[in-house]
DNA sequence: CTGAAAGCGCTAACAG
DNA sequence: CTGTTAGCGCTTTCAG
């Protein structure tokens, strides 16, 4: 459908020279007149010539292209990881090409066997909700294909991986609801054999325990991080004979869910139930009450994510680097009482 | 640094055939034997022998890659329609890959340029805010080169596209209000030379002569879509010596903005000031009081604009269509008073 | 200083 | 039924 593109062999054509001279014409290779050069290099530009991409990719077995795999497309923090990558993608001249898995471990598969049919270069990869099982990793390592591990992660001993501070982040938040009079906190916390469910877990533990609170098992929630399970889990300790004064949520989904779900029971945040999220800036200030919660540094995780793969690009070898990147608490409405 | 696929070539030389043999045998050819035919099938099995893309490129000048050009990736509208597309576009064995224009006319062209070079078979684009002019759009009609609009379009006699039926839209919103009781109707626009934004409009002033309104130009105020200039329209709507009783925006940015402006001026929702936005159902049911709004079939949207490319692919001929997705006005509590 | 030829992986026309 | 050859667009020896 498409016109034929110009190649070297019409500029050659043109000017009565060889094609490879026109090759090194328009790389300045030195074995090249200053004359010819500049007239082989007006032509190329006149007739708009760029060079063919597969060809070279045949030739140097080079796609610049980054697989990205992402649980869901439509997540704030996600589109705005996949703008990070991007960014840096485009700086090294590398296109991105992101394929939703849906949470699901299937998909996850299917999309890696399509992408390495694809030959992209690499893979920057969020695993799925379900992925619990990681063989279809550990063959993209034995294939010696670039592969990093953000926010979700696994096999760290092997490959390179950008988190969060979960850990920290949650018990910040926990003393963070102590010094706001808070003596009951409830977590509501994602699938186990989810590595941050995990962290942000032990954060808030050790966050009690910091406090000299005792952990009751009744606050500590779990759900499947759909809006739905996160609201029944809400509405589970709500109907805790003692109900918690202050509770956080994993993830922006299971917070606003959480915080409809006290709405509708009659309660308010904070009177009732102080609320902190993990979110982003958008999201926090467009509800009411605004969101205390821990800002990601989502772009930037990104951005560090693609760096690591860049690292990968040029050195494979290397012991794979974990890097942490620091949240803040950023303190709204929502977890500040009285005034 | 990734080892070397096995190909064609390999799997002959175990063999002991020719390649032309094996590629023939791979695709079922009639004049290959059966036997063989089965050998070739079993090794290149054994041996995850996947055909190399660039080399079916460079031969067949195809890249199964699409273009799509956003104006931004984290908007949820655009994340959504984007997983339409790519749905489609995985059911052909097409790739996508997004490239955003951050509302930058001049980052939309440089991104048809890399596309261009890239060798993407043709192009899904939503026009960044920006872009009042369309010479490098005639540049990929000229080429022949496969092209869609969604949402934000122009060229319509020469390009296909897909938009919601904002005008109807805007009309019924304008009903909806004038039913409720609304009687100083408000609409915050966007740029002027916004398709959409001026269809919106146009709806919305038939609206107002439908319900017998008179229109009062301090009722259509404009921003530039982004939460701070949304928030000075809002600001200036309340200033008024008569300010509105009932507002509806042009999308969900300018409608969230709407609302903390008018919370922050101690006015409420709807008691005061009705509200009504352009959103998702998530964001909708997210804020307090959740928001009545006209909900885009977002990713519809997307599988609609992938089936008009693909048409496209298949016959470049053909009268451009253009395609009109309804929209649904789903009431809630935003726009309802008394009760 | 420049051209010819080989090769990246694959298909298709042409021989045998 | 199978092999040879040419060619998609490009770079890179190797000759001149």
């Amino acid at each position: 459908m498409v016109k034929r593109r110009v190649s070297l062999k019409d500029i050659a054509e043109q000017l009565g020279v060889s094609i490879s001279t026109v090759s090194r014409g328009l790389r300045d290779h030195p074995d090249i007149g200053a004359e010819l050069c500049e007239k082989i290099k007006n032509l190329a530009r006149l007739l708009n010539y760029t060079p063919n991409p597969m060809a070279m990719g045949l030739l140097k077995q080079r796609t610049r292209m980054i697989g990205v795999i992402v649980p869901d497309l439509v997540t704030h923090f996600f589109s705005s990881v996949i703008s990070g990558i991007d960014e840096i993608a485009k700086e090294h001249g590398y296109f991105v090409i992101v394929s939703p898995s849906n949470e699901s471990c299937v998909k996850e598969k299917e999309n890696i066997k399509n992408l390495m049919q694809a030959r992209v270069e690499g893979f920057i990869i969020c695993l799925s909700q379900e992925t619990s099982e990681y063989s279809h990793f550990e063959e993209i390592i034995e294939a010696e294909i670039p592969l990093v591990f953000f926010d979700r992660v696994c096999l760290k001993d092997k490959v390179p991986t950008v988190v969060a501070d979960s850990y920290e982040a949650a018990r910040g938040i926990t003393h963070h609801f102590y010094k706001n009079g808070a003596r009951r906190i409830a977590y509501i916390s994602g699938p186990d054999y989810l590595g941050i469910s995990n962290e942000r877990r032990l954060g808030y533990l050790q966050g009690l325990t910091d406090c000299g609170l005792e952990f009751y098992s009744g606050y500590l929630e779990s759900c499947d991080l759909s809006p739905l399970s996160a609201a029944d889990a809400t509405s589970r300790l709500l109907h805790l004979p003692q109900p918690p004064d202050a509770i956080f949520g994993i993830n922006d989904t299971v917070v606003f869910a959480a915080m409809k779900q006290i709405r509708e029971s009659g309660l308010s945040v904070p009177a009732d139930i102080m609320l902190v999220g993990f979110t982003d800036e958008f999201h926090a200030t467009v509800v009411h009450p605004m969101l205390t919660s821990v800002m990601h540094p989502t772009k930037e995780m990104g951005r560090v994510a693609a760096g690591l793969f860049f690292d990968l690009i040029e050195t494979m070898d290397a012991a794979p680097k974990s890097i942490e990147l620091k949240t803040k608490l950023v303190v709204r409405e929502s977890s500040v009482r009285g005034k």
